[in-house]
RNA sequence: GGGCGCUUAGCUCAGUUGGUUUAGAGCGACUGGUUUACACCCAGUAGGUCGGGGGUUCGAAUCCCUCAGCGCCCACCA
């Protein structure tokens, strides 16, 4: 072996190993039997990777190679997402640096452009996948725009329009009017901005607004019904002169308006505001759309027309204050509506568009709503969130939920299943089928959410809506590992689409339950050293290959890891990094250590009774180590089964280090009892490599190759009956035992003690200092012991553990006066 | 406006239902050592009133209240 892991060496090369193996598709592990399995959350097909993903590799792999390890059926399915306006933005932009916009090309050769383009940059991210060890099942790799997802698209926009549940509807919607495309309002994101408010003389009101711009569309005044200054006007509809524009408008009360902001009165614009829109409906009023999709102010807005809308506020405020019509124009906050993707101000607009109803009862739900259905699966247990707090942000959210606006305006996506007879420009009478119908028919221009899409993944790429073998065993998928900044865009809406369309008759016996998983696992963001977000433009990210290059992927997969705790942040710098490189060079110097005195990998347990008999002798320390090693599956099995990543790899950190090399071999080397160590190593690396592997893959595998195993490391079995007989034999023998691993840690005290005894006289001080406060202890513990509260309240073993800590520091104080000559 | 999270050694973080720890780890600092598993090492030292205050309890970093700072999410005050 090398002096060195030169993990460049052999991380390739060892991937390429696993791959060919076959082992990664459960299909080929024939005696597994209980299914597991992960959906991959499909990075954008043109992505490059980047540190979140390294994280949520990580994260799944350690769970889909220890399902593995524990004799199950573990599939890792993986992906890419087309992720429609992201990677139609893209590509614009290439166009644009080429001279060219998609105008140019026209819809089908834009398409085929996009297509170009994600086909030869998807291997770039699947290599980068690769990079990082991850143990996915490739042979079942799926894409949102394959053929059998577009299938599954259509399939689900059909039954969903069928039941009534998808309809096309002029309502508003968010509009960016950079992208000119709508957003689902989760796209929207609010930022604080300074604006001003302007008090407007409107008629007999006075109204404030920070968009005076879209009066010129109102067409109602809302006030409170309690409110008296205003009674005589409640139901009356009054002509409102704006500099010289008229507007008509009906004045109505509703318990909605706060009577106390601003002068009370609303200007109600239903065509501009989503709180008007629904006073519009709620009252019946009319709509007055001044501002198109591109910001330009319509014919409606009659002298103002073909203006951009912030040149037609300029204008009109204007001319308001020159008619002596502005009250007073009012500094103040304003949450304004931005676009996550542009970071533009996103224009409510009313336009036809498709929409899913979540508040609308579906036969198929028994009568209950998808937003009801949704809620009760999480309510019910039948899916859990881990950290459970991200439960009543997933209520409170899914609670809210207005209808789904799918219908995006960008070229790439899937085509809806939609068709309108060529004369009918208004598509006022869709025809929803996958086929094109007989005649003149052409196809809905409008493209999905690339989100409906990635609804569908947990069942999608398992074959649906075809009922296959991989449906049937692997829905519903055991684990969604995601980041909590994704809970409403992604999972809340695989829950939607999952507990709906799993639930057709022809599904629903098929599949065990209609939830797309049965846990959700929420990890956090990673950050800078500073906390700060990792961006380009701030320069301040760690790019995962390159710290691959460098520290090997195992190190960057334990920096990720070690110290986390579910659902919260996590910091990210290179000294982390190299640390754990730090870690795999460790491993292998114990291998190597182990292999040079020729140790070999056994699954047996030591006997016991070979530890001769003598206190101070090294080998108690073969006991010891056993004992440590029992402790630690146990603590790593739980520490896993509550998704604490974390800790479990801390266990496994600690124990490699300074219990096995720190210690355990430090007296490997004292002994002259060397079959004895050399059986007890080898055990002890045999378990702690299969006890690591989901951790460090690469550093592991190629240990237990230079063992000359027969089976790839990745299917060996961690089997937790052996465990129970380690322990079982450890407590059939265990007075031996005990006194052995007593012993063993005598012996560590003592050499301790030497260690003092030689320096003692240049430390005489220090001793006297660690005298007095092990005296005071004692006093605190003795004080403790004489509370007849705490004696009587505390539990037995409470009270007999302090008893037995004062006893062993008051030997403590004997020896070190000892060692004193007091 | 509503909700959530965080605040523990110089830095990054653990700390399970309050009691196996007179508060732990890694990195960094300092002292010493070792060159036949490993300097990507070993032994050790220093460093913390567990954000402030109050309460419950025999016992609180851990539970409750309150205040402060940081961060995040949600939200239709025009």
């Amino acid at each position: 072996m090398d002096k060195r892991y030169d993990f460049k060496k052999f991380e390739d090369e060892i991937y390429a190993q696993w791959e060919e193996s076959g082992y990664f598709n459960p299909d080929n592990l024939p005696d597994a039997k209980e299914p597991f399995s992960i959906s991959m959350p499909p990075p954008n097909a043109t992505g490059m990777l980047h540190i979140g993903h390294a994280l949520f590799l990580t994260l799944q792999d350690i769970m889909v190679r220890h399902a593995r390890m524990t004799g199950k059926k573990a599939l890792w399915l993986p992906g890419t997402d087309h992720a429609a306006i992201a990677t139609n933005a893209k590509v614009e932009k290439i166009l644009k640096e080429e001279g060219k916009t998609k105008y140019d090309l026209g819809q089908e050769k834009f398409i085929e452009r996009v297509d170009e383009y994600v086909s030869t940059s998807q291997d770039t991210i699947r290599n980068q996948i690769r990079k990082m060890g991850s143990s996915c099942d490739w042979s079942r790799e799926r894409y949102t725009m394959d053929e059998g997802l577009t299938k599954a698209v259509q399939t689900a926009f059909i039954d969903m329009y069928n039941d009534g549940l998808i309809y096309q509807g002029n309502r508003i919607v968010n509009w960016c009017p950079h992208c000119e495309s709508t957003l689902a309002d989760d796209e929207v994101e609010h930022k604080d901005h300074n604006a001003q408010l302007y008090y407007i003389k409107y008629g007999p009101f006075i109204i404030a607004t920070s968009r005076p711009e879209t009066k010129l569309g109102d067409t109602g005044v809302a006030v409170h019904p309690d409110d008296a200054r205003y009674q005589e006007y409640v139901g009356k509809t009054i002509d409102v002169d704006l500099a010289g524009h008229t507007i008509t408008v009906k004045v109505f009360a509703d318990p909605e308006v706060d009577q106390e902001f601003g002068s009370g009165v609303i200007g109600v614009t239903p065509a501009h505001s989503v709180v008007d829109f629904d006073f519009a409906e709620k009252h019946g009023l009319e709509t007055i759309q001044v501002i198109d999709e591109k910001g330009i102010m319509t014919d409606k807005a009659g002298k103002y027309a073909s203006l951009e809308a912030p040149d037609a506020r300029k204008q009109f405020v204007n001319d308001l204050e020159t008619a002596g019509l502005i009250e007073k124009i009012e500094d103040y906050v304003q949450a304004t509506s931005l676009c996550y993707r542009c970071g533009s101000v996103i224009e409510p607009l009313i336009s036809k568009q498709w929409f899913i109803a979540v508040n609308k009862p579906a036969d198929r739900l028994n009568g209950k709503s998808l937003k009801q259905v949704s809620i009760e699966v999480v309510k019910n247990d039948e899916i859990h969130f881990v950290p459970s707090r991200f439960e009543k942000i997933y209520f409170h959210w899914m609670e809210n939920l207005r209808d789904w606006c799918i219908s995006r305006q960008i070229w790439f996506g899937h085509r809806m299943p939609v068709w309108y007879a060529k004369n009918d420009t208004k598509k006022e009478k869709p025809i929803v089928s996958k086929e094109k119908p007989e005649g003149d028919f052409v196809q809905e221009s409008d493209t999905l959410d690339t989100w409906f899409s990635a609804g569908l993944w947990t069942f999608s790429t398992l074959g649906w809506p075809e009922i296959t073998n991989d449906l049937k065993t692997y829905y519903p998928t055991s684990v969604m590992e995601t980041g909590y900044d994704i809970i409403f865009f992604w999972v809340a809406r695989m829950i939607i689409m999952g507990t709906y369309h799993m639930e057709k008759e022809n599904i629903r016996d098929v599949v065990k339950e209609s939830v797309p998983f049965k846990t959700v696992y929420l990890h956090g963001l990673v950050r800078d050293r500073l906390g700060r977000k990792m961006s380009k433009s701030l320069g301040n990210g760690i790019d995962p290959l390159e710290m691959i290059e460098k520290y090997g992927a195992d190190a960057v997969r334990l920096s990720l890891v070690i110290g986390i705790t579910p659902g919260n942040d996590l910091r990210m710098f290179e000294d982390k990094i190299k640390g754990y490189r730090n870690f795999a060079t460790k491993l292998w110097n114990i291998a190597r250590f182990a292999k040079e005195r020729g140790v070999k990998l056994t699954s047996e347990i030591p006997t016991l009774e070979k530890a001769p008999d003598k206190t101070d002798n090294p080998d108690n320390f073969g006991p010891w180590i056993l004992s440590e090693l029992s402790g630690l599956y146990s603590n790593y099995e739980n520490s896993l089964k509550e998704y604490n990543f974390g800790q479990a790899g801390e266990t496994l950190y600690t124990f490699t280090w300074h219990s096995l090399a720190d210690w355990y071999i430090e007296m490997c080397k004292k002994s002259e009892n060397v079959d004895y160590h050399n059986h007890v190593l080898g055990y002890v690396l045999y378990w702690l490599l299969k006890l690591l592997h989901p951790y460090t893959p690469f550093v592991t595998e190629k240990i237990w190759n230079e063992f000359d195993q027969k089976n790839p490391l990745m299917v060996e079995q961690l089997s937790d009956k052996h465990f129970k007989s380690l322990e079982d034999k450890m407590d059939s023998e265990n007075k031996e035992m005990k006194v052995l691993i007593k012993r063993a840690s005598s012996v560590k005290q003592e050499i301790e003690k030497k260690r003092k005894q030689a320096d003692i006289d240049e430390n005489k001080e220090k001793y006297t200092k660690e005298l007095e406060s092990i005296a005071a202890y004692i006093k605190s513990l003795e004080k403790k012991l004489a509370n007849k509260q705490f004696v009587k309240n505390a539990p037995k073993e409470v009270v007999e553990r302090e008893q037995q800590k004062l006893e062993d520091f008051k030997q403590k104080k004997e020896e070190l006066e000892k060692l004193l000559g007091e």
